[in-house]
DNA sequence: GGCGGAATGTGATATTGTAACCTCGACCGT
DNA sequence: ACGGTCGAGGTTACAATATCACATTCCGCC
């Protein structure tokens, strides 16, 4: 099928390897308190804010973690690719496959919170194809969808 | 062009116009007040906040503005397609053709702010489709693009 | 040891978004 | 005219999200 292609998505402890292997790859450094990040947010079933994991990790850690050492973690997480930003719901996801560069499509339930993601490159390569045609300089493009997910529609 | 249409958009006046009979046509009220945060939306060159507007509008009406009343008429706004929120940006746009409705491409420029907007039907019908095929009920499409527009790459 | 840089801690503050409750005026039925 | 109701907006308080500036710690290196 045109625009598709398949991944074997690491989990768990695999996943956390893959994601320290990543982030050295990108020349920085795989720390305790980057990898507490890490598996709070993987520990989630659906997309966290930076305050959501500044407060499990300070539940699970038993001392104070503030959100804003969450947020540039996070930060540097997204710019090499380790987690997403969803915009339309303030929150981050771990990214399942780190090593591969794509765009995603997030689809948001907005009863239940729960995400899914796509991967659809016929999509992503036409939106990016569509700015750059309008001669901008596509960086970070955001696809979600909000809706009802089938559970609750 | 497959997935294009054509727009007489209107322009100041026009368009206020247009807006208070696309929301009246909704059943709702065209106040003094809501004009007066549809003119401020349409006055900024670039997507603007429900705080921004409601600066604006403290300033020219010479009272104060609670963004608070002002989230509530953008919040309405958006419902009634005169109006559209920018994610990636928390907030606003006004929206050219508030009969017309269609999914909108936002293309924002990281560096200036500045925002231009493609309508290519054929890629928003896609996401909206390829949601669909995932079993999921799209509402309400965000898509968007962050990058470089042309001034500024 | 001491220097320098990266990572994190800490407190303050800015920005964005909601909730609760009140007032006012328009409209309606009597 | 009187009272009732309802929608719009005002007002206050507050919650949630995000950023800034600066202090501290840790580690490799000279």
């Amino acid at each position: 099928m045109a625009g598709h292609h398949h991944h074997h998505e690491p989990q768990g402890t695999d996943l956390v390897a893959a994601a320290k292997l990543t982030l050295e790859k990108s020349g920085e450094q795989w720390t305790a308190m980057r990898e507490g990040v890490f598996r709070a947010l993987t520990g989630f079933t659906k997309p966290a804010s930076a305050y959501d994991i500044a407060e499990a990790m300070s539940r699970s850690e038993d001392r104070r973690v503030a959100a804003n050492s969450v947020y540039r973690i996070l930060d540097l997480f997204v710019g090499a690719n380790l987690a997403s930003r969803v915009e339309s719901a303030n929150a981050y996801v771990a990214n399942a496959h780190p090593d591969c560069l794509h765009d995603c499509i997030f689809l948001v339930c907005d009863a239940c919170g729960q995400m899914t993601h796509l991967d659809d490159d016929r999509i992503t390569q036409g939106v990016r194809s569509a700015a750059s045609a309008a001669g901008f300089q596509a960086e970070r493009p955001v696809i979600e969808v909000r809706g009802k997910c089938s559970d609750c529609a």
